[in-house]
DNA sequence: CAGTCCGTGTCACAAACTGACAGCACGTTG
DNA sequence: CAACGTGCTGTCAGTTTGTGACACGGACTG
């Protein structure tokens, strides 16, 4: 698949994190970016929507190990039990990438448009999920709903991963699932 | 003419609601707000920082007042107990705003750029809190887990109610805390 | 070899912001 | 009363983001 525009794509996207490290996404500019990728502005535009998409580029292959893992799970499964599996199932996807996420990361915290298209982003994952609850025979409103939580219960988990790796990410999800189970227990 | 500046903010954020639904977002510009205004581009900026956030000025008004109830809750409570209260302590502003808010969720129910916008305002107020919730002293992590857990049961609240308000905000509160305790049941 | 995509460069341009400075109404102070 | 500071606005010039239109050149296909 990759035609001699794939490298390019990937220059601009190496070119985009060095520069939004080395003197913050503010201080980037476009042609910033687009020149040291050795390509025009018009260029970048041409593979990238905006600014801030260049930044979220593998979203869309955690969506597919995401929506795959959830069709995987044994029939019967209830929804969280089964969103717990499937992020389980994704843990090497993040161990494997994790090099590239964790300055990411950073450059994220510290950028509020950033931080806006990163939820945006979480949000389109989790209508994936909830589409793949609903392909399982979930109710609507309660796929969204476990789709919506079951997300939040990973990132809690995946913070805690990234501040601490020493337990693993298993054990954080098991712990923050688990939280989850004592803390709605609480409700009624 | 100056005016007070406050009614010059109010008259921007009427130009900009009327404006976005007339035509909508991408095609009106902050000249078009601000002349309707009867003040100058460069006014608009003054009074808000970009084009998105004239549309998203209430938000500091629910803040306080989750805030403030969820600190009102009696001690002990545990956290999603105290945030489903918390909840229903708001159903009132939330009834007396539904003229504003229904006409706004259209607008940002077809605009990307707003949607993130509001994304990001669900995610400062799931901050705001986390820190009410950790100033009744509760652990930071459950803290974290447990507002943006009651955030999302109370956006698919206020979803259901705003598809269907004849049962009433405080049925559908009770309905998806309902849900999320049965769903998190079956969690081991 | 001719045709046709596909990615890119170039140019022109609208729209979203920002910084700097000046003016005008207002209340305060001497 | 007059001088003065303060807060809001207008004006102007400028940068940056993002888009449309067109032409060039290489790669693939028939």
């Amino acid at each position: 698949m990759p035609r001699s525009g794939e490298e390019v794509r990937q220059r601009l996207q190496q070119a985009a994190l060095e520069l939004y490290l080395e003197r913050g996404f503010d201080q980037t500019t476009t042609e910033n970016i687009a020149t040291r990728a050795g390509v025009t502005e018009r260029t970048f535009f041409r593979h990238f929507a905006d600014k801030r998409e260049v930044f979220f580029d593998g979203e869309a292959q955690l969506r597919d190990v995401l929506t795959r893992a959830v069709a995987a799970v044994p029939a019967g499964t209830k929804p969280l039990p089964t969103l717990r599996a499937a992020f389980h199932e994704a843990v090497p996807l993040f161990e494997q990438n994790r090099p590239v996420t964790e300055p990411r990361s950073r450059v994220i915290a510290t950028t509020a448009a950033l931080q806006e298209r990163a939820l945006a982003k979480g949000a389109a994952l989790v209508r994936a999920l909830t589409d793949a609850l609903r392909a399982r025979g979930v109710d609507e409103q309660l796929a969204m709903l476990c789709a919506q939580v079951g997300m939040d219960t990973c990132t809690i988990a995946f913070r805690g991963w990234m501040d601490d790796p020493s337990e693993g990410l298993h054990a954080q999800l098991d712990r923050a699932f688990r939280e989850l189970r004592l803390a709605a227990a609480a409700l009624r």
